[in-house]
RNA sequence: CGCGGGGUGGAGCAGUUUGGUAGCUCGUCGGGCUCAUAACCCGAAGGUCGUAGGUUCGAGUCCUACCCCCGCAACCA
């Protein structure tokens, strides 16, 4: 509750994005929901604090800057500005955005570290690990490839390093209890469950806090070689932004807990374990809601650069504007599970709703205005059953809308909107005014209709704006609505019949064209949009394990030289224990001795048509180390579009061994 | 037996908690209307609700087993 307004308070977050490359149009779709959200909370009389930001630590922005030969800050500068912009493009109206290298962030999170280091919730220990000399790195056992350093494959040395631990156990039984307490604290619950069963059930270990080996992060003040972990540092950002421990905390006082954190389902598990924790630890009140929400994903796969899939939220925006792709965003799928992404769907309904109902239904109300009445909003006149059913359902509809948006049901919300705007599309052909404007005789049910029809389409501008902020202005336009008293939430509360007659109406442009959608696919067909306009009815197997290797126009010879291809006959074949795709292979290559392959073909091949059988290998391979086994080489084979496998052979037997080139 | 989600008319989804006529959007077909952005309104066709058992007067909904898909995890060289 606000102090000085008396309005009760809502705070909402983002998650703070990584700043490593631009934002997809997944991000957009959580702040979407966010801004939404906290536009519909302000709409409804609530002080709200919406809260953006960036989480600019860690390594791989450290490597990025590095490969552009620019200073981590210099580089995580340059994509802020274009988040910045993005939002701007969408109208996502933060009322705070916080980056992780803000100094007033910086000083919080020292401050924390400091007084649960200070409590004895932090402890220094020694860490035992890997250590990589020429990269300087650290890494857990985990981590190593094949035993070797991840990055440069070099050997490392086990060693020992003095770390910082947070006590997570400690307040483990704690946070099953409160989670078992508070049904609402995961939402949606079947992410509660996962928490449970996964990661609190077996016992949660102490959490390393520090690194040594990162240099771009915040330093610990009381043992600057250590920086904080990113997510001590990141989790931070919800109080630091507050001004949670300075001198000026007013914002901290008034607003926390926040009533939501908004975050994607794969950092549910920060929110809901590390994050309580610490908050908990520091004797502050835990946020009173994580909400876990789903992944756009574009034919059946999650969104993503290796895969080679995003789509960029600003080319939508520009080609259809930010309303249209908010509404899109809104509506398509239920908040909290995953849904499809796809051109198609957006362009369909776009035309559905937003040109054909509501647009066309503006248009046919303001064109009868003037037609009938030369444009000026008649006043209701003779009123029928057919009139008190709709004005009834304009009257209920802001309750309805209010209970799903507090479900954060936001589709649900659209649906109850846009069920009175099918409503009016079949007023208009059950009362045909085209016929009461016939004769004088119809006049008076003339008026009423159209009256009808204008408060109606006044009504929903003044609902939809929290999903679509630039429309209800463009709507009222036409109206010739200019009184701020008939925009607010107030004015959809009270009885029918606020908007006043004789406002002079203004057909202007349609407010969402309709599109041609085979065009506008074709539009895309030779870039990314490609096998999307095709379309195959079911599911082709087009999945490929990995993301294909973007392959150079050309190469020299002696790129090809440098595989060494041979021979290899199958001595034996054995299926890999706990393993669907592993084949341990013994091969021979004659004179050169045998080797030990592990290749992944269990799905295509049984071991034992294989034995005997000559295949392809390229044998000077960097050994890998699989499902423990260490696999000296790689057998060819080759996969067609329909995902059918085949090892590569040679056609007449030879020399085990043999050379290929 | 690693964890989780899912399999419902051509497509995308709701319904499963509290068993009782299978619903929505798009698409298709037919009709109506002409105020409107070839938009709007009405109607129809189309589903053994993954498979097989079981409980029940009755199962998409509860129980058992199994199959398939998708994420995560992991080891796809």
């Amino acid at each position: 509750m606000c102090q000085d307004c008396q309005k009760k308070t809502f705070y909402i977050t983002t998650p703070i994005y990584y700043p490593s490359d631009n934002l997809h149009i997944g991000h957009a779709y959580c702040s979407t929901a966010v801004d939404t959200m906290a536009r519909f909370k302000k709409m409804t009389g609530y002080d709200t604090y919406f809260l953006t930001g960036t989480d600019e630590h860690g390594q791989k922005i450290e490597r990025k800057a590095k490969e552009k030969g620019v200073t981590p800050q210099a580089y995580v500068d340059h994509i802020v500005d274009g988040i910045k912009d993005l939002w701007k493009l969408m109208d996502i109206q933060y009322d705070d955005f916080i980056r992780t290298t803000d100094q007033r962030h910086v000083a919080c999170v020292q401050k924390l570290f400091k007084q649960l280091y200070d409590q004895g919730d932090i402890y220094k220990s020694e860490y035992e690990g890997w250590y990589c000399t020429p990269c300087e790195s650290f890494w857990t056992e985990l981590q190593l490839k094949d035993g070797k350093c991840p990055d440069c494959g070099r050997p490392v040395e086990k060693t020992r390093e003095e770390s910082y631990f947070f006590k997570l156990s400690k307040y483990q039984d704690w946070l099953i209890q409160y989670i078992e307490e508070h049904p609402d604290f995961i939402q949606p619950a079947s992410r509660a469950n996962e928490m449970m069963n996964n990661f609190l059930k077996p016992g949660l270990e102490d959490l390393c806090v520090s690194r040594t080996s990162i240099q771009w992060g915040i330093p610990v003040t009381f043992d600057p070689k250590h920086t904080v972990y990113v997510w001590l540092d990141a989790l931070s950002n919800y109080i630091s932004a507050l001004g949670y421990g300075t001198d000026h905390d007013e914002l901290y006082r008034k607003y926390w807990p926040a009533d939501v954190h908004m975050v994607g389902k794969e950092i549910v598990r920060f929110h809901t374990i590390i994050w309580p924790i610490m908050l908990h630890a520091l004797g502050l009140p835990l946020p009173k809601q994580v909400f876990g929400h789903g992944w756009l994903v574009i034919d059946g796969k999650k969104m993503g650069k290796s895969v080679g899939n995003v789509v960029d939220p600003v080319v939508l925006c520009n080609r259809y504007s930010s309303d249209a792709v908010r509404y899109f965003l809104m509506r398509e799928m239920p908040f909290g599970s995953d849904g499809e992404f796809t051109l198609k769907a957006m362009l369909t309904r776009i035309n559905a709703d937003l040109a054909n109902d509501l647009g066309n239904l503006v248009s046919r109300t303001v064109a009868m205005i003037e037609k009938y009445f030369g444009g000026q909003i008649p006043a209701a006149d003779a009123v029928e059953d057919v009139d008190r059913a709709l004005w009834q359902l304009a009257e209920e509809l802001p309750g309805k809308v209010e209970k799903q948006m507090d479900a954060l049901q936001f589709s649900g919300a659209l649906q109850e909107i846009w069920k009175l705007i099918g409503e009016c599309n079949k007023y208009i052909d059950v009362t045909q005014p085209w016929v009461l404007g016939r004769e004088d005789a119809g006049k008076p049910r003339l008026r009423t209709v159209l009256y009808t029809l204008a408060e109606c389409v006044r009504r929903v501008a003044a609902l939809i704006g929290f999903v679509m902020p630039r429309t209800p202005a463009r709507i009222y336009a036409q109206l010739g609505v200019t009184d701020l008293a008939l925009t607010d939430w107030a004015s959809v509360q009270k009885p029918f019949g606020v908007l006043p007659a004789g406002l002079q109406v203004h057909k202007g442009e349609a407010l969402f064209p309709r599109l041609d959608i085979q065009k506008e696919l074709e539009r895309d067909a030779p870039k990314t949009e490609a096998p999307k306009a095709e379309k195959q009815p079911a599911k082709q197997p087009e999945k490929k394990k990995h993301a294909e290797p973007e392959y150079p126009a050309e190469i020299e010879i002696d790129d090809f030289f440098k595989c060494k291809l041979q021979v290899a006959r199958v001595l034996a074949c054995e299926k890999v224990e706990k393993s669907k795709k592993l084949l341990k292979f013994q091969l021979s290559l004659g004179k050169d001795g045998t080797r030990t392959v592990v290749s992944g073909i269990a799905q295509y091949y049984t071991p034992e048509e294989l034995v005997g059988r000559q295949v392809v290998l390229i044998s000077n391979l960097k050994t890998a180390k699989l499902a423990g086994i260490e696999s000296q080489g790689m057998i060819l084979s080759a996969v067609d579009a329909e995902d059918h496998l085949k090892l590569v052979s040679v056609q007449e037997g030879v020399e085990d061994g043999a050379i290929i080139g």
